[in-house]
Order: structure tokens, then C-alpha cells, then sequence
DNA sequence: TGATTTCTGTTGAATTTTCAACAAAAGGGA
DNA sequence: TCCCTTTTGTTGAAAATTCAACAGAAATCA
């Protein structure tokens, strides 16, 4: 747990918690930490959403897969993000969503529960804890406004530059690698891929943009 | 504010807060209540994020206008709902979103600074606030799910027959009223609405569903 | 290094959506 | 009630997406 310190403690649930109380208190909660390599399933839709998920190293994808096996990539989470928060504290019964290994990982599992309510040790970290908590969720709704911004778009064109000025804007420059490949990339759009591919191609022979593999540039100011 | 409190009472971010202690703590938050009428701007994209709205009577609609003008409904909010909660709670500073009274409402505002933190009074309730805070978070984000799960759909008879599934399901019953009309239906599931409409007709001529203005019956068991 | 698998771009056909325009129906106000 | 506005359903043409198939490029693995 130790050699993992640094990236929980850039972790916004526990903001404001020194390393010291902060190890203390994962012991507290019981929180355990698994491997997991790349494509596994970290949670799968349909099981019990009790568990609050920390990513300590590597990358997670959440996604929805459909009656017809449509794939849709709802987010991406690096190191020190949480996933399935909102699942375990709205207290569903069963996830609504998948979360797969993205790269090979290191994954933190807290039960929620633990969070939620006080323990016989009444540890004082709870109501920091719990205010970590409500911030982050309200972070993630936000975020998922943007994503909304860019998928409501009815065009794979729109899209794809609704998302490209959203990277550019959020790295602070015009060249930025995305996370995805392309089929990656057009379930996060919730495009075709082939259909993407072309786009992409249309957009760097009319000059908008530059592209190699997974790293963009765009050269007009959307 | 008093004639209000039934409505407050069922607002779950009050929830396990006696009434008499409510009317005190709405004070000291510095709550107000305003009236809108019909398709009055209640919170406008880009003015500062810092209230809390709740609606008290009426209903609200949550709305994204891109550059071209064109609408997409994020959500409605009837009476007891509270909107607006994750741009004051994640601080941003632009309303990334638009809320218009979709009936004339009665809302309540509450500056966030308020909600998070503490007063010199050192009010007792501000825990359970924060806490029913992130449980209404929580919830919210379970919603967008669920919408998203309908929005990615790719075609106009598969979102709506998601989106009618789902109506349904919450009703718990085949038949139900849907709070939209034709061009709000079309705003919310991310279509054209003369599509939509041919939609409805088609599914009408199969057998699929019954529909007399916004009042649908599911006649499959999807 | 070589073989195998995965990823990507391209194409054309079929399907679907979007767009614009219009007329009938419904609703609101005087 | 009548008039005016809004909503709704329909249509056909244009545009865009999806789908399937394929070949070359890139990545993986032994």
C-alpha cells in the first residue's frame, strides 16, 4: 500500500488528509488493492455496486455495451482518479456499466459502506471523507456535460472537432496525444469507425488539422 | 416560504431534517424564492455558478444551446428536485448549461458558499447537508447514465423505444404520459423531429405502440 | 527475423437522418 | 366564437451514417 502513497495522496478523495492519518484510515475502511491486466474485467455490469474504485497505476475505461454488443466508452481514468463512486453511493443494485483494464493496473477497492457511514472506532476522517466525495461527484457531473456537449452533436465531423478542441483546450495546446485508437475514439463519439477514418482524412486534406497515429494538432482556432 | 414546506420536506436535500429546524436552517443559508413564468430564464449559460436551485412548484428544464442554435434537453425537474448543484459544488465559473421554466415555477436559491461552508453559527446541520448533497450527486449521475445508455443509441427508433423502456419501467406500466412534446422528445433524445414523428407513425402502423399527444402505451414487452 | 494478429484507411451500396416546406389539427386569447 | 399561433404529421430530396469487405501498415510474439 506504502509504495502507492504518492498517487493517493493526489487522489481528490482524500484532499486535505495527511499521509500519515491517510494510511491509518485505509486500514479503517479496509480497502485492498488487486491487479489487474490489460482487457480484464475490473467490475462487470450487473454485479453488486458496492465497491468505491481507486486507480493507483495504469488506466480503467468505463463502458455501456448494449442488447447488440454496441460498445459505448463513457470515460477514461488514469492514476489517482475514482470510478463507480456514483454507483455505490446512490446505492443501485447492480452496476449499469463495465470497467475494463485499459492498461495493465493497480486497483484500489474501498467498500462503500465503510464510507458512508461511521465506524465503531468513530474515526474523525468521515465528514472530510464525505465532503471529498460530494466534490468529486459533482467534478464527474460536469465532465459529463462536456461529454454530452460533444456526443449531442449530430455529425461525425462535429463531433470529432467538438472533442479535439475540448483536448486541445484542456492540454493548453494545439498538438495533444489522445487516449483512444480509433475504434476507442468512435465509441466515445458514438460514431463508425470507418466513417471516422474518413473524416479524419477529410479534415487533414482540407488542412484543419494534422494527424499521426494518436496525436493531433489542430490548426484553426474553433 | 412556509406554504412551501411540504414541497422542502420531500427535497432530498433535506432529507432527515425536522421541519422546524428546516424553516431555521433556510435562514441562515440565506435561501430565497423567486418566481418565473413560462420560458423565463431561471439560470443563464455563462452566468456564475453559484446557486443551488430547488424547484418548488412548476417545472424546470435544464437545456444546452450550441453555437448554431441547436437545443439539447439534458433533463427536467418537477417540484422537490434541485438543479444547478454540481456547477455550484464543483465551483466552475460559467454556467455551462441553461434553465428555463418549462411551466411558471416557484424556485428557491441557495447560494452554495452557504451550503459549504461553515457558518459563524456553527449550524449542526451542515454535515447532513453535505451528505445529502452527495447522495442527490450520486443519484444524479445515475440519471445521466441512463440517458446517455438512450442517447447513444443510433438510430431515432431505438432511442425512443429505449427512452419509452424506460418510461415504462419507471411507471411501472405500459401505459404513461411523457412530460415532452414532439420538438422536446426530438431536443432530448438527439433527433430531428420530423423523424421522430414518422417514427412514431411507423411504430403506430406495426403495432408496436400507441400513442393519442404525449400519452404512449408499449404494447411489446421490450 | 518472420509469422500472425490487430489496427487503419478506403470504397461503394444500403440505410437513415436531416432539412425544408406545407397543410391539418390543436390550443390560446380576445 | 373567431382569429392567430403553435404543434404535429407527411413528404421528397439531399446529405450523412452505417455496414461489409478488403488491403496495407503497424504491432505483437515466438
Amino acid at each position: 500500500m506504502k509504495k502507492f502513497l504518492n498517487v493517493l495522496q493526489r487522489c481528490p478523495l482524500f484532499e486535505g488528509i495527511e499521509a500519515e492519518q491517510l494510511l491509518r484510515m485505509l486500514t479503517c475502511l479496509g480497502a485492498r488493492v488487486s491487479h489487474f491486466d490489460k482487457k480484464y474485467t475490473v467490475m462487470a455490469e450487473g454485479s453488486p455496486a458496492r465497491y468505491i474504485g481507486i486507480v493507483l497505476s495504469g488506466s480503467v475505461q468505463v463502458v455501456q455495451i448494449d442488447y447488440y454488443g454496441n460498445r459505448s466508452i463513457l470515460t477514461r481514468m488514469g492514476a489517482s482518479h475514482v470510478f463507480a463512486e456514483a454507483f455505490a453511493c446512490a446505492e443501485v443494485q447492480a452496476m449499469p456499466v463495465t470497467v475494463i483494464a485499459d492498461e495493465p493496473c493497480d486497483i484500489m477497492l474501498i467498500d462503500c459502506h465503510h464510507i458512508l457511514h461511521t465506524c465503531q472506532n468513530n474515526c474523525g476522517f468521515h465528514q472530510q471523507l464525505i465532503f471529498n466525495l460530494m466534490k468529486d461527484l459533482a467534478t464527474k457531473t460536469v465532465l459529463f456535460h462536456q461529454r454530452i456537449e460533444i456526443t449531442s452533436k449530430r455529425t461525425t465531423r462535429e463531433k470529432l472537432l467538438a472533442y479535439l478542441s475540448v483536448c486541445a483546450k484542456g492540454c493548453g495546446c494545439a498538438t495533444f496525444s489522445i487516449p483512444f485508437d480509433r475504434q476507442e475514439l468512435a465509441d466515445y463519439l458514438e460514431v463508425d469507425r470507418s466513417g471516422l477514418s474518413a473524416e479524419i482524412s477529410k479534415l487533414r486534406r482540407e488542412g484543419v488539422l494534422r494527424c499521426e497515429k494518436n496525436r493531433f494538432t489542430l490548426l484553426t482556432d474553433t
